[in-house]
DNA sequence: CGGCATCCCGACAGATACTG
DNA sequence: CAGTATCTGTCGGGATGCCG
């Protein structure tokens, strides 16, 4: 069962999922990290080779793009066609499975972008109180 | 607005929050850490201690749940309350803001569950034609 | 009880240079 | 073009000890 076939989990599911703990820290040690959601992100609008995907990400190096796109394949979320020519070409594509992540991707900036101000705010007021009740 | 009262973005909206990279970035910075998202997981029943806190996750510090709380408090995703009582009580509560977080994180939960066994396999399939091409 | 300060180490990311 | 190899620095985070 995947997630964007069926209405998954119950309200009580989730709790008893995130409740775990492990399935939380599963897949943020799989997705957390620096670049992982915004190579999957940089995907949504089908192939794209390995150059195209650096240039899409302003500051991933070579390495860290290699390594993240490597990790994405053995997940099975990312597909990587090697086309035997010269220069040589290598494509990179979100599997089915590595669309449903971008769903998450999705989500997880439009809660950024929704409430980026009153993070920023928040903290604003926090550390006002906080150099306040220093000095 | 939040994400979760609202459709918010259309898919283009979406594309072009998670294509600029920086909203993406910034929230993953925020909570793609180890222990962010777990912490708001297990305040999602309500107010806990300190000390409960610790116990309801397997494997934080002291150091680390300290770090954690004082970053949600600041970002404003989690309220801080200091009773005045001897032995001294502090109690941290999801804020309203902190609540649509855990929308996200339970949409964490829900897609590690669901699609933790395909990954597995994928991963056991990739591992096991890289050694057979190694070997 | 709750939390800060200090020390320390391993993991990971960046830069650079080399290869098929 | 698309990697791989190595070296190096940074930093997250654990252990420990002390304070209100």
């Amino acid at each position: 069962m995947t997630s964007s076939a069926a209405p998954i989990t119950t309200y009580e599911d989730s709790c008893a999922a995130v409740g775990d703990g492990r399935a939380v820290r599963e897949v943020l040690d799989r997705v957390g990290d620096k670049w992982t959601l915004l190579v999957v992100a940089t995907l949504r609008n089908g192939r794209l080779r390995f150059s195209e995907l650096q240039r899409h990400i302003p500051g991933i190096s070579q390495r860290m793009l290699t390594l993240t796109v490597r990790q994405l394949e053995r997940d099975g979320l990312v597909s990587r066609t090697v086309h035997a020519e010269v220069p040589p070409r290598v494509e990179y594509e979100l599997t089915e499975l590595g669309g449903t992540l971008l769903q998450l991707s999705i989500a997880l900036g439009d809660w950024a972008i929704a409430n980026q101000p009153r993070i920023e705010q928040a903290r604003q007021v926090y550390d006002a109180a906080a150099a306040a009740k220093a000095g």
